[in-house]
DNA sequence: CGCCTAATTGAACCCTCTCAAGGCCAGTGG
DNA sequence: CCACTGGCCTTGAGAGGGTTCAATTAGGCG
């Protein structure tokens, strides 16, 4: 486990004087909860290390992942006004958060107008995968939408430093691929084989390997070159 | 034609100072684009009247609705910091536009550190409505989507007070209900007449009547009362 | 080794799509 | 005033992608 990077961490030292604000760490166990809907809370978490991921729940037991956090990602929503989550957060694997208390984050950043940019930033970058996801459920094929959301965790893995030799190692069973893409594990399963099958990828035991990225991006509609991300 | 408020209008006038930053005014005829995605735009809009859609485009075509924006609300997103869009945005119907322009509005706000968690607030709302319609898409039956999605709309004119006797003026063709939803507009027509059939709703020469509204929010999972919006 | 959770596979079903024809309505032009 | 047109909605029939149910296999872990 490494120390990770926040989200707005580029290229001044304002993430340096975020980080320096933090409260402290706190380790949390699989399955757990970090949030409930309609709780309100007044600490607020980035993520060190492990898989999150914010969900819906259905009245009937089913629900929906409405994305998945990772390295530097905080974790709830809206950071700086303390208002009843409209979701769940649950840790996927065991996690490592750094805790801030939200009142700190709130008056430093109240100062700093600066970083208001930098919030709205990466706020409308949240907005952009929820809207991406959207485009997936609504109008996509099952198999389009596994290989995108399985390439768009591949690539933020990718920028967190966190492959080895170009294998991505994947928490995600496939009821989450599922509950997060609107399908059921039963048909994650049998997408999976038949992506595999194509040559587009390898996943076994956790480890996912990307082995023909140009015609995953042209089967999800993307230019095969690498102008864009996900 | 009447004139609206800002999202952010509630108790202070924070409101008013904004609206007083606003260049002018400027008429755009329904199907007409206010953004396309990738391009930068230094201005920035707010709805006056009218409908108008943000959506992203498939390839072939196809395209689907992320949200419908009325009355008061902000077309584009990140709204201080100028980035390619990453969606379109349409008008639906003839349309009357706030302009501003953004490096004014940015730099008002960034003297202005209280308005972030307004701002924070507001996008956060945006982020709950793109939530809503995933956990609808996703888990939701044809039926419920399209119940839940008009209760929204509904709810919303009612803020603003557009309603005339309980009836809202619904500009939407089944075909954009259906990108929205993830439906073909075929689909759309057949389910609506269901809900007509079943005495929940009335929607005939774009005109929406809401009859059974508690039946409504059952079917679609909400509780009976009114403690939740949407 | 045994347990439990996750993944796979098969078969039947169903919700939604596709294709296509017809109807309604408003606008237009003769 | 009426025929024509184009856009949208409706309706039918058939097909398909994804689900459901259920049984089996594979994987981790004590």
């Amino acid at each position: 486990m490494r120390t990770l990077a926040l989200y707005w961490e580029n290229d001044d030292d304002s993430a340096d004087a975020i980080r320096r604000l933090r409260k402290g760490t706190r380790d949390v166990g699989a399955k757990r909860f970090l949030v409930r809907e309609g709780e309100v809370q007044d600490e607020v978490y980035s993520i060190y290390s492990g898989w999150v991921a914010r969900m819906k729940a259905i009245g009937d037991g089913q629900r929906e992942i409405l994305q998945f956090l990772m390295g530097g990602d905080f974790v709830d929503f809206p950071l700086l006004s303390g208002r009843a989550a409209s979701y769940s957060v649950q840790a996927l694997t065991d996690v490592q958060l750094c805790v801030f208390d939200r009142k700190v984050l709130a008056d430093y950043m109240s100062e700093r107008p600066a970083l208001i940019q930098r919030l709205e930033r990466w706020i409308s970058m949240e907005m952009n995968y929820a809207y991406v996801r959207l485009l997936d459920i609504g109008r996509r094929s099952a198999l389009e939408r596994i290989a995108r959301l399985l390439l768009e965790l591949y690539r933020r893995q990718e920028r967190l430093g966190l492959l080895v030799d170009g294998v991505m190692s994947c928490p995600l069973r496939q009821q989450d691929i599922g509950d997060a893409l609107g399908l059921t594990s039963v048909h994650v399963s049998r997408t999976l084989a038949e992506l595999k099958a194509d040559g587009l990828l390898e996943l076994h035991a956790s480890e996912l390997r990307i082995l023909d990225r140009a015609r995953i991006r042209s089967l999800v509609g993307l230019p095969t070159d690498q102008a864009m991300p996900e």
